[in-house]
RNA sequence: GCCCAUGUGGCGGAAUUGGUAGACGCAGCAGACUCAAAAUCUGCCGUUCGCAAGGGCGUGAAGGUUCGAUUCCUUUCGUGGGCACCA
């Protein structure tokens, strides 16, 4: 009897289908468990082979868990709003849902393929409206809170509100705040609802009349089309995270995440703690001469006389050379002199068409303005050119920096691009060549610093700041708060309609709100969103809906709860269930969400907690990072400004353009010319220049061994927009699931990004060929027996026993695979056919390969679902030994080994290893100086 | 430019606490079985000198600590990923 794996994984599959073996209940008796994963965007292109990498060790670990007798929740669903689908409808007119949901099908039949135990009766999709009812309604959640200064919590805001009414804050008193109108309040209750709403920039492009998403943009035009983009200014929706910055920097300590991963979150969150100072500015030009204080209300200075900075280094204030301010800033245009008006104008007009990632990404050029102003030293009275330059933005601190080039090497160099003079104030720990951002120099030129030494001094330039009342101590984010709103149609709508310039939130009892119906994906005036076309959706009877919808990580950030109790009409998920899960306890996924997806989610979990809706305030107790598999790319040639393509040899005769191609459509490195020109409408009519330099307009294939089309491989990440996938639905049915799933476990460590590289799946295969061989014989059939297991036989099973529970529980499948076919391999070598140890391999495989382990279960004649078998309890005792081959070194390097009693203590050994011929004859007949002996390790002569 | 990760045979990788470098698998070579092929099985498989016995070298490179270093330290180079030049 063959291993016939598409059948025996078919039956399997469907009999585990039929029992409804994966169903967990959030009743048990056993300790529970809660393995997540990061749920998949179901994108066109269907799952590919990187995808499983972390879904297969979570599943793994679930089965072991399982078998080790907890209540295991291992859910799966679909993170199912987003943009490629509304691309894709805005170029095939199709309904975003309806693609959604055949994408949907497409990666639920893949994922089932491999043989996932997913509970499919809990799966969420964030589009569902049953989902993002109750997403919409922890937003009016957000909303409808503020962030407590002196609780450090989440409240709601009608408490904000009583306070308001009886006592006021630092700016108005009760009074005033009842006599404000309407509109007055609202604004102030905005200033700090954890949702709310202010203008912010967003990338407008002209020419398509649309917002589009950073990486939409490509060198300051638009991706699609080339077309200018701009900074613009709208009414956008933002989530207050700034306001948990200590809480989420604090969590951090009590969660199970790697070291690289909560310094990636540290370093996003960028907490610094320095000094806010105001600097006096003055306009030379018009007065002629410098502004003293006493001048301070005359018109030149009024209103903008100060310049506000925030630095960490107050201590380097005497070695301040020029300020630089953002290009936004509010003063640029009350500052700017009329000398250095249309300089300035037009750096102004070179920053706008400039990404904020382009700003700060160009280490090379160096860019700025003169504005012609200066800001007075407060400490010296020095002069102080202010600048303008794109490399400061108006979000980070004051949007204005004191600038010390001895000390900072950007500034350094941005001093030396425009000829800037620089004061040393760290004497000889300043070279002149480059900044020295030291602090542990002694300071000179630097007043009443002079003689302290920087570390020391930031405290005391502090203090006299704030003696002199021109600044104060000041703690800073780098983190902003995260925007909320997308002019797109394919997300949540929100629950919000403004009256009169008042957001006022719907009740809960109307939702959802759902995404109504339209008739085109193409944005709506003014760079709104596409619902904004809908006028009778937009206009109701009391005010007018708002138009944005929510960003992609909002179904993302609470969906560990709800596949908890995932049909509660009631409620988003009930206490009892959130009580009874808790923590997610291990969570998989990759590094690219450490920072956006991680945060938001740990976010809304503190307001959660805080509003007393659930028990616990970080969603993930273990975070495990998967590696990500890389892909194998190809590329064709594009000429530039043509539709020519040009094969690889010869591209550098030409100016061309890099273009992915699809995997699928090349042959190695040959292109299928025809399946090209289908592949996309724009390369119909796509002419060639092959690789012999033959060029042809409508080519048939090639005909002579030259006339081929040769693409560019290039290893890089795996994903569709790079056209590189491998489908694994294709492995599993070539090789089978359990092959494919232990050859993904079996490429390496799960943490570690690797290409991916189908040839080595066969040695999978083989051992789980061979294994099937242990129990039946292709010719003979049945050949396991009933006879009773030799010691040895119990030693390779009981050795395999322990490392393969050791190696799974430290998330080490590859060496646990190793183990398997290890294992495997010496109970053939030993001809070992007998139930009693084959049985417990059996379930110690079920994690890894559940279909052949269930199917070889089954023959054994067991009762009961491998499933659900006890784990074999590894026993000690079997593998004692009482000698061991000592490894036995000269100098270090190893020479021989010796066969040495375990109970041997050091004096014994040295006799022994002395009378050793090899030992013997590389002393030469001297003494050793020392022999090194390490109890069940080695033996180290050293001479 | 900064941050993180990483570097071991032809390839993927192993070596869990500083203690036998290269487990396991792929590819390759030789052989058995077969009319033949597939499948399976056996052996070899870092490099170099040597008929052999046995040596030399070897974990990106150079130093260091140690009886002993893939593992720890310093310097340096390469590769991959991320980025927000955050003042």
């Amino acid at each position: 009897m063959e291993y016939d794996f598409r059948k025996i994984e078919a039956n399997w599959q469907q009999k585990w289908k039929e029992d409804k073996v994966y169903a967990v209940s959030n009743e048990s008796a056993k300790p529970k468990y809660y393995v997540l994963d990061m749920f998949p965007y179901p994108s066109g292109a269907g799952l590919h082979v990187g995808h499983p990498l972390g879904y297969i060790a979570s599943d793994i670990y679930s089965r072991y868990k399982r078998l080790k007798g907890f209540n295991v929740l291992h859910p799966m669903g679909f993170d199912s709003f987003g943009l490629p689908a509304e691309q894709y409808a805005l170029e095939t007119g199709q309904h975003p849902a309806t693609t959604t949901e055949k994408n949907i099908t497409t990666f639920k039949a893949q994922l089932d393929k491999i043989g996932f135990c997913y509970d499919w009766d809990r799966e969420v999709r964030t589009s569902d409206p049953q989902y993002y009812k109750w997403t919409q309604w922890i937003f009016l959640q957000l909303f409808n809170s503020y962030f407590c200064n002196t609780q450090k919590k989440a409240r709601p805001i009608t408490d904000l509100i009583k306070k308001y009414e009886s006592k006021g804050n630092k700016h108005f008193t009760p009074e005033q705040w009842n006599a404000f109108t309407k509109n007055e309040q609202e604004d102030m209750l905005m200033k700090r609802r954890l949702a709310f709403s202010k203008y912010g920039e967003v990338n407008w492009c002209e020419a398509l009349g649309t917002v589009l998403a950073n990486d939409e943009v490509v060198n300051g035009v638009s991706e699609r089309g080339g077309h200018p983009v701009e900074k613009k200014k709208m009414r956008q929706w933002y989530l207050r995270i700034t306001d948990y910055a200590d809480r989420l920097l604090d969590g951090l300590e009590t969660v199970d995440f790697s070291d690289s991963m909560k310094e990636m979150q540290r370093n996003w969150i960028g907490k610094s703690e320095g000094a806010e100072m105001e600097f006096e500015i003055v306009n030379r030009e018009s007065s002629g001469v410098s502004v003293d204080s006493a001048d301070r209300n005359s018109p030149l200075t009024t209103h903008h006389s100060h310049l506000r900075v925030y630095t960490t280094r107050p201590d380097t204030i005497f070695g301040v050379d020029f300020m630089v301010v953002a290009p936004e800033h509010e003063l640029v245009s009350v500052i700017t002199s009329a000398e250095q008006k249309t300089a300035i104008d037009e750096y102004l007009h070179y920053v706008k068409s400039r990404s904020e990632r382009e700003r700060l990404a160009e280490a090379k050029t160096i860019t700025g303005c003169f504005t012609g102003a200066y800001a007075i030293n407060p400490f010296d009275g020095r002069e102080i050119p202010i600048w303008i330059a794109e490399y400061v933005l108006a979000g980070y601190g004051t949007g204005a920096i004191m600038a010390v080039p001895c000390g900072d090497q950007r500034d350094f160099a941005f001093a030396k691009h425009f000829n800037i003079p620089i004061t040393n104030i760290v004497g000889s720990h300043f070279n002149g060549e480059e900044a020295n951002a030291t602090k542990d120099a002694t300071l000179e030129n630097s007043g009443f610093l002079n003689g302290l030494l920087m570390k020391d001094a930031i405290g005391v330039a502090v203090n006299k700041i704030e003696e002199l009342g021109i600044g104060k101590r000041k703690v800073n984010y780098r983190m902003r708060d995260a925007g909320f709103s997308r002019q797109r149609y394919w997300g949540e709508p929100f629950p919000i309609i403004w009256t009169d310039g008042v957001a006022i939130p719907l009740d809960a009892e109307e939702l959802p709100l759902e995404l109504p119906h339209v008739d085109t994906y193409g944005p709506g005036p003014e760079g709104e969103g596409p619902l904004a076309n809908i006028k009778e959706w937009v206009n109701t009877p009391t005010g007018l809906r708002e138009t944005s919808t929510m960003p992609g990580y909002a179904g993302s950030s609470w969906y560990f709860l709800r596949y908890m109790d995932p049909n509660n009409s009631e409620t988003f998920c009930d206490r009892k269930a959130s009580d009874y899960w808790n923590q997610v306890d291990l969570y998989i996924g990759g590094t690219e969400h450490a920072v956006g997806h991680l945060l938001y989610s740990r976010m809304w979990t503190k307001v959660l907690f805080d509003l007393g809706l659930i028990g616990y305030d970080e969603p993930f107790k273990k975070l495990l990072n998967q590696g990500m598999i890389q892909g194998s790319s190809r590329f064709v040639y594009r000429i530039a400004g043509t539709n020519q393509f040009v094969s690889h040899g010869k591209k550098t005769e030409y100016e061309v353009q890099p273009l992915h191609v699809d995997v699928n459509i090349v042959n190695g490195v040959e292109l299928d010319i025809e399946a090209f020109k289908k592949w996309k409408p724009e390369f119909a009519d796509a002419e060639f220049i092959f690789e012999d330099g033959t060029f042809s307009l409508s080519c048939s294939i090639g005909t002579s061994n030259e006339m081929k089309f040769i693409c560019g491989v290039e290893t890089e990440k795996m994903s569709k927009s790079k056209y590189n996938t491998v489908d694994p639905t294709e492995l599993c049915v070539q090789y089978g699931a359990d092959t494919f799933r232990m050859y993904e476990m079996f490429l390496g460590p799960v943490e570690a990004s690797k290409p991916w590289d189908t040839k080595g799946i066969e040695g999978v295969h083989r051992f789980l060929r061979k294994l099937w061989r242990l129990f039946n014989d292709d010719l003979k059939g049945k050949v396991w027996n009933d006879e009773k297991a030799t010691d040895a036989e119990l030693k390779v099973l009981h050795r395999t026993i322990k490392k393969i529970e050791e190696d799974t529980e430290r998330f080490s499948f590859n060496t646990a695979v190793s183990t398997f076919m290890i294992c495997v391999n010496e109970l053939a070598d030993i001809k070992c056919h007998k139930k009693e140890v084959l049985e417990k391999l059996l379930i110690l495989l079920t994690p890894y390969a559940p279909h052949i382990a269930a199917e070889l279960w089954s023959q054994l004649d067991n009762e009961g679902s491998v499933l659900d078998a006890t784990y074999p309890k590894f026993n000690p005792a079997l593998l004692v030994e009482s000698t061991k081959e000592y490894p036995v070194s000269i100098n270090g390097k190893l020479r021989t080994n010796i066969e040495l009693a375990l109970d041997l203590e050091q004096p014994a050994v040295e006799q022994l290893v002395l009378q050793n011929e090899i030992v013997q004859k590389w002393l030469e007949g001297k003494a050793p100086k020392k022999i090194i002996f390490v109890k069940n390790k080695m033996i180290n002569v050293v001479i």
